[in-house]
DNA sequence: GTGGGTTAGTATTACTCAAG
DNA sequence: CTTGAGTAATACTAACCCAC
């Protein structure tokens, strides 16, 4: 229950989804975010998480400035910029810091600021006042108004921080998210190669892609996320570093990159299933009953779980979220086929082969009922 | 079923740069 | 001064998984 009599307001994963329009599972991986308000209570049996809504709207103000500000649309003055008479004039530098202090980032560099006035972009209209405009008070650069500018300051937009408004931190702040990685290395099946040997970008993805058992390649856009969070260290060689062999783009050494190969976490099927079956020796069972037909037959999932239940004498299906847990542990191995696929006949879920579903029900192992 | 947590990926943006 | 193309980084989501 929400704790009565208090004129505190209070927030949850969805309401912040909703507030800030964004989805659910952003909301929620805000929370582990540095800085993020405290967790008042958890409420009801699925054990809902409240936050106080005024403290999260600060915090999302300074770490998620584009959602804040969109959650601010439609209101006057969304950013509290400083009150002025609406033709006060204002320079270039001052619209630039005007917008550095409302996004409470460095200000916008007149550079910056002269490309959104080119008539292709005109993200800024042009000044208001110009030098000889013969208009009283005569100025002496390009001035705008102030209205002109707070339109263009409060423009609808996403926003990209910059990490120095961090740095501000007393260091050692930045070392939590290697921590992070910093759990135990998994054993992964990679290459041999001498520890110096230089690997681009994309011949990481290949390799991460392969070794995490996903069967393709990492994108190299997946790759510069994880360099931003720093999971991947920074590239070893960089293109006019001075040091022999030139390199041409940035290239990393395999010992940097097999660290980061063999970060803990999560693993595509084939790698797990490799991991899991230590004891493959033991031979399938051959003593079940379980219906005639060709190998290349195709069951869904929920198919399988029926025999599976029928077959191992449980009396009732293997429910399919068992199923899944079964597909995500490698106990059974992927879909033989999955829409899309371009194989005939078309096939709207993924299915399996007889011959490899069968094989997954003759495992070795204790047959129903003998759970407790 | 509901809600939290993780990962891989895409979309979008702010900003830079070289050349006209 | 303009412009278009390129880049780095953020912002966000889909699709899972897991626990109660």
């Amino acid at each position: 229950m929400m704790p009565a009599g208090t004129d505190r307001t209070y927030t949850s994963f969805d309401k912040m989804a909703e507030r800030y329009g964004v989805d659910r599972t952003t909301s929620a991986k805000w929370s582990h975010e540095e800085g993020f308000p405290d967790l008042l209570f958890t409420e009801g049996q699925g054990g809902l998480h409240v936050y106080d809504a005024e403290d999260v709207d600060a915090w999302v103000r300074d770490h998620h400035f584009g959602s804040w500000f969109r959650s601010r649309q439609g209101k006057d003055n969304p950013l509290d910029l400083p009150k002025g008479g609406p033709r006060d004039l204002l320079s270039l530098r001052q619209i630039g810091e005007l917008e550095g202090q409302a996004l409470n980032r460095p200000p916008t560099s007149i550079t910056t600021l002269r490309t959104y006035l080119s008539p292709s972009k005109r993200v800024l209209p042009p000044a208001d006042r110009t030098p000889g405009d013969g208009l009283q008070p005569t100025v002496s650069e390009p001035m705008w108004f102030r209205e002109t500018a707070y339109t263009y300051i409060c423009r609808p937009r996403r926003t990209r921080r910059t990490t120095p408004v961090e740095a501000k931190q007393p260091s050692g702040r930045k070392s939590a998210p290697k921590q992070r990685a910093a759990g135990a290395l998994l054993d992964l099946d990679l290459p041999d190669g001498a520890d110096t040997d230089l690997l681009t970008l994309q011949e990481i993805g290949e390799l991460d892609g392969k070794a995490r058992g996903r069967g393709k390649a990492t994108t190299v856009g997946t790759l510069k996320n994880y360099q931003s969070q720093e999971l991947l260290a920074k590239a070893d060689r960089t293109p006019g570093d001075g040091q022999e062999p030139a390199v041409d783009e940035p290239m990393w050494f395999r010992s940097t990159a097999y660290r980061f190969i063999r970060r803990p976490g999560r693993l595509g099927a084939a790698a797990r299933a490799s991991r899991e079956i230590v004891d493959a020796s033991e031979p399938l069972r051959e003593d079940l009953k379980l219906p005639k037909g060709a190998d290349n037959d195709l069951l869904t999932l929920q198919q399988i779980g029926e025999l599976d239940g029928k077959a191992r004498g449980r009396g009732k299906a293997t429910t399919v979220s068992s199923m899944r847990t079964y597909l995500y542990n490698g106990l059974l191995a992927e879909a033989d086929r999955t829409p899309g696929d371009g194989q005939e006949p078309a096939v709207d879920e993924p299915m399996w082969f007889r011959s490899t579903a069968y094989r997954f029900i003759r495992r070795p192992g204790q047959l129903g009922g003998s759970r407790r």
